[in-house]
DNA sequence: CAGTTAAATTGACACTGTCAAGATTCAATT
DNA sequence: AATTGAATCTTGACAGTGTCAATTTAACTG
């Protein structure tokens, strides 16, 4: 019951999401074997199939620890009264480039069609990242009574604006498309200023 | 020579494109396979190996017929001299989303990691897609000058949020996250609007 | 017509995800 | 404490995939 080898691992549900996530940042979605995998936590190939209906419901599980992280940040961000809003809008959009092109793998897994695509997406799934979405929506709404943001556009619309820039910031650089990573601070700043705009001044 | 199955195929190159143009659309750049696409063309399995490296060699021929049609379709909006500015860049905007959601999977090949990914990208394929995005700075810098934009940014910086803008749109319908096809519209008209801001209330 | 080259072929290899059947261990009930 | 039932893990197998090597066939070139 100690180090030997067991017939019943104890707790690979566990041990898999761990060594899933560790292979995938080294080799990406489509690298991570659920065969190598298995190999590497010492079991057979098809173990993995009594924890997880299939490779995309392993890789749900991944995601979903990637929205719970994200949203933390996110929270720190916006209940941090220390700073003044425009301040925290500005760091809200460089947490989330970082947080991307830090865990690019993970956050294709959180975005990307693998998990989303053709109505793939599990009801689990939807139930994490929907209220991540709905928190921004929120603060954008908060952000709009302070005139930081434009107050002539439904919270709603601006905030998949938003969304939609950091998207596509994100995956032009993830993708590999944006190759030099050096002009990534000035992006974020340029997509800052347009979003506020006229505001951005006034404060100052 | 006629319709009696020949050894040599004759334009196995272009019949490939073609093929596979058709499969991409139907079953997606995963579904791609180059199996089932010689099978289509009526020839054996590797084949198609005497004119394409590899996978990625054909894909990225079909991004490239992708290149020149949208790099067309841009053309055509930025001349259109009967047109205000204004209108164009909101056609602008419309017509890239247009050309995202109705080819997605050309979409995807073109500015997907299939083909960018860590440092893929062929110089083929480079020399293809760059000009592309200059010819977007370039229109950035003329609508800068004429007022539309904002001129307190590089126009560099301007296009590169800019696209991202539209880009993450483009994804986040493509890759099944915005499901709700509705608001397209919208969201197109309230991205527009940001972009311009004090200066699209002025000419109307 | 001979010889080189290009094009297409079969065979094979190393992978992949996943299903079906059987073996093993654990937990709970008799 | 023994038996039953469920959970867990195993081997075997199937249908795929991209791609390489060696080989045959056709077409061009001198």
């Amino acid at each position: 019951m100690t180090t030997t080898s067991q017939y019943h691992h104890g707790d690979l549900h566990g041990t898999l999401i761990d060594a899933a996530s560790a292979r995938l940042e080294k080799f990406g979605i489509a690298g991570l074997s659920l065969r190598k995998l298995a190999e590497d936590v010492g079991v057979s190939r098809t173990a993995p199939y009594h924890h997880f209906k299939d490779k995309n419901a392993l890789l749900s599980a991944i995601a979903a620890k990637g929205f719970d992280q994200w949203h933390q940040i996110a929270v720190d961000i916006f209940e941090d009264e220390h700073l003044p809003a425009e301040q925290r809008f500005k760091d809200f959009i460089h947490a989330y480039i970082e947080f991307a092109t830090q865990h690019p793998q993970i956050y294709e897994l959180m975005f990307g069609q693998t998990l989303w695509g053709e109505g793939k997406a599990s009801d689990d799934l939807r139930d994490i990242a929907y209220p991540s979405f709905q928190y921004q929506v929120s603060m954008t709404r908060l952000w709009q009574e302070k005139g930081l943001l434009p107050q002539d556009q439904q919270a709603l619309r601006l905030a998949q604006v938003t969304w939609a820039t950091l998207h596509g910031i994100a995956r032009l650089i993830i993708d590999g498309i944006y190759a030099d990573a050096s002009h990534i601070e000035e992006m974020c700043n340029c997509a800052a200023a347009l979003f506020m705009q006229q505001h951005a001044a006034a404060p100052d």
